[in-house]
Formats: structure tokens, sequence, C-alpha cells
RNA sequence: GUGGGUAUAGUCAAGUGGUUAAGACACAUGGUUGUGGUCCAUGCAUGCGAGGGUUCGAAUCCCUUUACCCACCCCA
């Protein structure tokens, strides 16, 4: 069956660039072994911290309906308008690996009639998100978020429970430079007013914006108040604020949220620049920030959607939650010089000499490895020397040697790599002795 | 999409027109036949991101191109 796909994957083939092969697309990265020892550990801190907050996972698929996101994130946000990997599939669907998590799992809350489980449902993911960008510092076009929604509940302890989450496991891992900035944007009966207001202010200085600012006046003013540029940053000062204009609803949730926030000693500052880009995002709008990473600072950023799932076509079901970006973190931690503990080495090393002893080390480590110990032995056809070299460079924490000797007396030599002290085990007690000698330790 | 920067071995790099492209780390083998981390020896870029050009001669000068980094924008 030809069609326009095979024959683009033809003239692919057939073209000469063959140094793509062994290039990763740009704004992707490997994680090698040296690295996700460090991603374990930030996952297990992750899922701890949910567990004991009562979050539960889901996971759902890495690509949507292209509807999904240009309703649930806003036609007019940049990552919709010019972000996305769209494509269509074989059968003229058009698809988009998700750009970020929220629309998925509100999608997947929906579609599963979670609404009817007992609310608050609360969830957490771990996912990979595309965005088309220009890669920079912490930032890709393949990224990685811890991400957690809590769907059914109006009350700002629900936002101060999100904050609260990202706080404790942001603080767990040693981090204290990290700022929390909070604001609200308010809400659809009350932002309207506060745009306007702000589109009075700023039309006797239109001409003085700069080009993105004037198309900005139009689109989303509010976006005008963070500008970097040191005109329009002069500009917008004095400017209407939307604290100033909330609702009355709006206004007493946020005063909750402070007192809850307080209550809870999480240090937060309010921070009237912070404009979500994402459309969906009403009330409570929070970022973790650190000017350690570069000119992507937001390492963490949520807050509060109240009329996500109604737009998406479910029940009038609020939600609350945030991304986390794990690569961001790790640069974080390492910019900040907070070590996360190496994978340790095996627990030993099983030498031959000789062929027969070879026969006999394969038996000895498959045995240590069914006794719970773990254990590493030469592949690579190495001399003894080549073999205790080896044991050293992956750490190894003894090194057991059998040959002709061994093989008849049924005792072979252990050495404690770091101290290089020896003694005679038997090879059956290999195991006890390992293992005990890890308890006494703790 | 717009700017700026950088490209020499696995890594960090010296080298700005002239004999075989420093050095360090890493890696491999060996230092008499059963022991690592120190030390010593040896090996490891016909090649300087790629493609053209100038020149008797180019990693070094010129043109084109690609990749990466950083910033704008946007956001995790």
């Amino acid at each position: 069956m030809p069609n326009v796909f095979v024959e683009e994957l033809c003239r692919i083939v057939a073209s000469e660039e063959d140094i793509m092969l062994t290039k990763a697309p740009k704004g992707t990265k490997d994680i090698l072994p040296a690295d996700t020892a460090r991603w374990r550990r930030l996952e297990r801190d992750f899922v701890g911290a949910c567990r004991k907050a009562g979050f539960e996972e889901i996971r759902t698929p890495v690509f949507e309906h292209t509807e999904l996101f240009a309703r649930g994130i806003g036609d007019a946000s940049d990552v919709v308008r010019k972000q996305m990997y769209t494509f269509e599939d074989l059968g003229h669907r058009s698809v988009t690996l998700r750009p970020e998590g929220t629309a998925g799992v509100a999608r997947a809350f929906i579609e599963n009639k979670m609404y009817a489980e007992p609310l608050p449902v609360k969830l957490w993911y771990e996912i990979s998100c595309f965005r088309y960008e220009r890669p920079q510092s912490g930032r890709f076009r393949e990224f990685h978020q811890f991400g957690i929604e809590v769907f059914g509940s109006h009350d700002m302890t629900a936002d101060a429970e999100v904050i609260g989450l990202a706080d404790a496991f942001l603080r767990g891992l040693g981090l204290t430079e990290l700022s929390l900035r909070v604001n609200s944007i308010g809400c659809p009966s009350c932002r309207p007013s506060y745009r306007e207001a702000l589109k009075v202010f700023l039309e006797p200085r239109y001409t003085e914006l700069c080009d993105t600012c004037k198309l900005r006046y139009e689109r989303n003013p509010l976006r005008i108040l963070d500008c970097k540029s040191s005109v329009c940053h002069e500009l917008v000062h004095g400017a209407p604020v939307m604290m100033d204009y909330l609702c009355e609803e709006c206004r007493s949730a946020f005063t909750q949220l402070e007192s809850y926030l307080t209550a809870r000693s999480i240090a937060y500052e309010v921070d009237t620049s912070i404009v979500r880009g994402l459309d969906y995002y009403t009330k409570t709008a929070f970022e973790f920030v650190s000017d350690m990473i570069g000119a992507q600072g937001t390492v963490c950023g949520g807050g509060r959607y109240d009329h996500l799932i109604a737009e998406l076509g479910g029940p009038d079901v609020p939600g609350v939650g945030f991304g986390l970006g794990i690569e961001r973190l790790l640069l974080l931690l390492e910019n900040t010089g907070i070590e996360l503990p190496a994978e340790p080495g095996p627990d030993v090393f099983v030498a031959y000499i000789g062929d027969g002893a070879k026969l006999r080390a394969q038996a000895v480590a498959t045995d240590l490895r069914a006794s719970g110990v773990s254990a590493d032995i030469d592949t690579a056809a190495r001399g003894i020397k080549g073999q205790f070299k080896y044991a050293d460079r992956i750490g190894a924490r003894y090194a057991l040697t059998i040959g002709d000797n061994e093989l008849s007396s049924g005792v072979a030599p252990l050495k404690d790599m770091a101290t290089g002290d020896e003694r005679k085990v038997p090879l059956a007690d290999i195991a006890k002795f390992i293992v005990g000698n890890s308890e006494g330790e703790g």
C-alpha cells in the first residue's frame, strides 16, 4: 500500500545525510547509566511524597487527539500555536505528542468517569513531554515532568495541599534557595474587567511598547507585565494589578490560601507578575523559581483550573495541580552542589584462574546471586590482573579468587578491596559471610 | 522564528601559514608465569565538525554548510 509516508521513508533512506544516524534529534538527550541512579532517587522520593499525601499514580498515552490540547490548553496559547509535535497518522487522525500533562489526565478523568469516585480524586504521574522550541539551558524538546492533579475540590486547602507537596518534596532534597511565588489570576467573572483596566492604562503608552508587547496588547495584555524588555518594564510601572480587581469570591479565596500556607509554615511571596501561559488556569497560580539554572528558572509551576473539565465536555468539576521539570530539578541540584548518592558497585567480584576455575566461578557467581548477594564476573576473557583491575573500576566491595588450589581445598581468598585485607573463606560460606558483614554496618 | 558564541582523539585541551598535530586524564597491553587502586614502559587523531577555495605549503586565511551552547520568545 504505497502512501506518502512510505515515499518519504524511501527518500530519507536514500539521502546522504547519514551523519544524523548517530545523532539524537535536536533537543533530546540520552539518560546514561551515570545519571539513571539520580533519576531513580528522585522518583523514589517523589513517589514517597505522593503516597504520604494520599495520591495515586496514573499513566496516560504519550499522544492524544490534537483537539484535546487545542481545547484544553487554549488555541491562542504559544504552546498550541507553534510548539506542538502534531502529525496525521495512517488513519488520517490528527494526533499530538503531549506538550504537558494536565490535559491528558483530565481527559482520562472524564473518560473513566472518575468523578463518580469519592472526591477529591488525587493523582500523580511522571511523564515525558514534547514541545518544538529552540533548546537552551533547562529547555528541551523532549523533557520530563513529575505532576499531580487534585480533581473535585473548590476549597483552597486543595491548593495548599498541592503547593505543600511540591514544597515538601523539594525541601526534602535539601533545596532551600528556591523561592515560591504565588498569585491569583482571577476567574472568568473578574479577569475581563482587569484586562480592560490594564488596556486603558497601557493605551496612551502603546506606541512605546516593544513589538512583541504590541501583539500582546490585544491577545494577552497580562503578559506585558512580565516582559523582560527594560522599556516595557518601565512603562508598566504603576499599572493596575489583578489583585485589586479580584471579585469577592477570588479575593477571599486568595486570602484563605495565604492563611493556609502560613499555617503550614510554607514561605512564599506574592508576585503579581506571574501569568500562566496555559489558558485553563483560574485563581491560584504559583511557581517555584531558581536563579541558579539560567533563564528558564521555573522548576515547578501550577495552579487551579476550575473550568477545564467542563470545557472538555465533562461535569463541572474543578481542579488544581502542578508540573515539575525533572531536568531542571537535576540541573538545580547539580548547580547547588547537592549530591545524590551513586549506585554502589557489586558486593563481590568472582575472579578465576584457569579453565576449571572458570567453570566453577560461574556456578559460584550464580549461587551468590540466588542468595541475594550481587556478584559480577569476568566475561571478557581477561587475565587475573585484568580481572582485579576491572573489579576495582566497577567498585566491587570484595574480590573472590578461584583457581586450582581453591577447587581442591574448597576454601578461597576473599579480599576486601578497600582495605586490602584478605581472608580464607569456605566457598560454601561466601554469601553468609558477606551478608553478615553488611548487616553489621547498617 | 530572531540574535550571539563555540567546534582539534572517549574527555579536557596546546597549537593563529612551514619538517612526523604538544600535554593531561581515560582506555588497552606488559613490568617473567595467582591479585586492583601508586609507579614505569608501550599503544591510542594520515587527522583538526563537513564541503569547497586561496597557496609551493592550511588546524591556522576566505566562502558555504552542519551540529552544539547561550539569550530573546515561551515555559517544566
